[in-house]
DNA sequence: AAGTGATGTAACC
DNA sequence: TGGTTACCCTCACT
């Protein structure tokens, strides 16, 4: 991808003083300042040291915190030896990580729900194997058309709830596969161990973990991010990507050959303004017709049989703002979701389209990461936004002006991670569950971990949280197969596959992808003597590299027996 | 083993 | 309105 244009930080000369370093003697220390640290006094750059200032920490209100910003900006800089929050530059409290448990700022809404007044350890909507659930305000009113729909799926629709497979074993993987993070995976249609796997380099992975050792990478497909995949549905041995180079390419997953079905950018770099780049995408299965959307506000047509563009760009989200998903109603494809910056999601139809003409709006409260109908009767809408809930419609053709549930769950990170995406349980009948990576981490026996979360969307419920003490990092991508109990999950440059405990997999490995190293971190043994041992939170890195140690044992050179 | 940088969005002015 | 800047749990590199 060519290198954005970034202007130069330039600071305003006239308002900053040279920098001055201000030492505190003993007697001069701030009675607020953190005195129940053990650990030496640290070093903070860029603070004000204000006598003023240090009184009025302690009771500071977050009106006052942006005076204090604004005074900051204008004073001179110093450099002061006390503790300071790295959130909100106040004293007297810090927020980081305590060992595995991380502490939040106290001045700062709740990081999981984002209301004032508690932090993410007292919130109600805390994970716990119970999740909170904000019930809409009004159940949806049944329309006519409502009822004719559910009387003709009912029959369908089995009336017990069938009780969840979930596949929470570490089955094995495949670490630092990709040369960059792992952007979205997809299984193959028909080849049961097949898995395809896109990452932000734009490089298209396929491992075929049933043979574990059978994985190639085809390193020239796109130039940055591969966003979506999708398989041609007359020949499941050839591939559409779409990516943010601003192509839709079209693959030959035997040779790795592919060539353009779209180009946005046909003149090349010309600066952001004009770079186009490609989020969702779908097919339309009866048409073989290839939706893609921009980072305009746009969507394009295209017939995947003829390779030719048959329609747009027609603008479907607020101008200039990005779509970032795109689906085909199962049941009826000329109906399809998009969903994107503009904190909306928006249902069409694709034999009526022209900008402003969508059949429903969903309001969220920020950027819509995805949003699915649900897989068997696509009825139900999924939604996953940054303002950390995810919501369920329960009927298309019901009240679509408030969510008929909202589940706090945090995936709000977007900077450095692939977006989270809730996904529906292609397998589950009664279209209630669904799986989503967590941006926040659990305190796990000293390590903190980040699970993948398995949820009830019919009662918000929490199901399942899956993890292993070897995979430390995020897993922000996640795919549940088609028709098998199995999970994969992409953590960074990794993948990985899992099975319900008890599965036919008789062992537990890891591949190494294209480094020697395993973990890296895990060759440096842990050396000797482990100091704070009882010290249960506070010293994570020798409990980390105790547990690491255990769990490594032999384990990729023979292979675990699971217990 | 602290520092660094690649990055997207929203809140500023 | 556009351009600049701040940003809370990253991750993998030095």
């Amino acid at each position: 991808m060519p290198k954005l244009e970034r202007g130069k930080a330039s600071l305003p000369s006239s308002s900053f003083s040279p920098v001055v370093v201000q030492m505190e003697t003993d007697s001069e220390e701030s009675p607020f300042s953190s005195s129940s640290s053990s650990e030496g006094e640290e070093e903070e750059v860029g603070r004000v040291s204000d006598d003023e200032d240090e009184r009025n920490d302690e009771e500071a209100v977050e009106g006052e915190e942006e005076d204090r910003a604004k005074k900051r900006r204008k004073a001179p800089i110093t450099i002061s030896l006390k503790k300071v929050c790295k959130v909100c530059k106040g004293t007297g409290h810090e927020a980081g990580f305590r060992g595995a448990t991380y502490i939040d700022c106290p001045r700062k809404p709740c990081f999981l729900c984002k209301r004032p007044g508690h932090t993410t350890m007292s919130c109600p909507h805390r994970v716990a194997m119970e999740h909170g659930v904000i019930p809409a305000p009004r159940r949806n009113a049944d329309t006519s058309l409502d009822y004719i729909f559910k009387r003709q799926l009912k029959a369908k629709i089995p009336m017990i709830k069938p009780t969840f497979v979930i596949p929470d074993h570490l089955d094995c993987g495949i670490i630092r596969f990709h040369s960059r993070r792992v952007t979205c995976l997809e299984f193959h249609p028909t080849r049961t161990h097949v898995l395809l796997s896109g990452d932000k380099k734009g490089q298209l992975g396929i491992w075929d973990y049933g043979k574990l050792h059978e994985k190639t990478v085809y390193g020239s497909i796109h130039s940055c991010i591969v966003n979506n995949m999708k398989f041609n549905l007359e020949n499941d041995g050839v591939l559409y990507t779409s990516s943010s180079d601003g192509t839709v390419r079209c693959t030959d997953l035997e040779t790795g050959t592919s060539f353009f079905l779209l180009d946005l950018n046909p003149e090349g770099w010309n600066g952001p303004a004009t770079w186009r780049m490609l989020y969702g995408m779908d097919i339309n299965v009866e048409k073989g017709l290839l939706l893609v959307a921009d980072n305009f506000g746009y969507l394009y047509l295209v017939d995947g049989r003829l390779k030719t563009r048959i329609a747009g760009p027609i603008l479907i989200h607020k101008k200039g703002s990005k779509v970032v998903g795109l689906h085909c109603n199962p049941v009826q494809p000329d109906l399809f979701l998009s969903c994107g910056n503009d904190h909306f999601a928006r249902i069409w139809d694709a034999r009526r389209l022209e900008a402003e003409s969508s059949l429903a709006s969903l309001a969220h409260g920020r950027v819509v990461n995805s949003a699915y109908f649900s897989p068997l009767t696509g009825n139900k809408i999924l939604t996953t936004s940054q303002d950390n809930r995810i919501r369920v419609w329960d009927s298309i053709f019901g009240n679509l002006e408030s969510p008929s549930r909202e589940i706090v769950h945090s995936h709000d990170f977007n900077r450095h991670l692939t977006p989270f995406r809730a996904e529906w349980d292609p397998k589950d009948p009664s279209e209630s569950l669904a799986v989503i990576g967590r941006y926040i981490s659990e305190n796990y026996e000293g390590v903190a971990l980040h699970p993948i979360d398995f949820i009830d969307m019919s009662t918000g419920k929490l199901v399942a949280e899956v993890m292993n003490t070897d995979i430390t990092t995020i897993s922000p991508v996640t795919k549940l197969h088609p028709r098998d109990d199995v999970l994969a999950s992409g953590s960074s440059r990794s993948l990985f596959i899992w099975k319900p405990k008890g599965g036919k997999s008789p062992e537990q490995q890891l591949l190494e992808g294209k480094s020697k190293k395993i973990f890296g971190r895990v060759e440096k043994k842990s050396s000797g003597k482990l100091d704070g041992e009882s010290d249960d939170d506070f010293d994570f890195s020798s409990k980390e590299k105790k547990l690491r140690a255990k769990n490594l044992e032999g384990k990729y050179l023979s292979g675990q027996k699971k217990g």
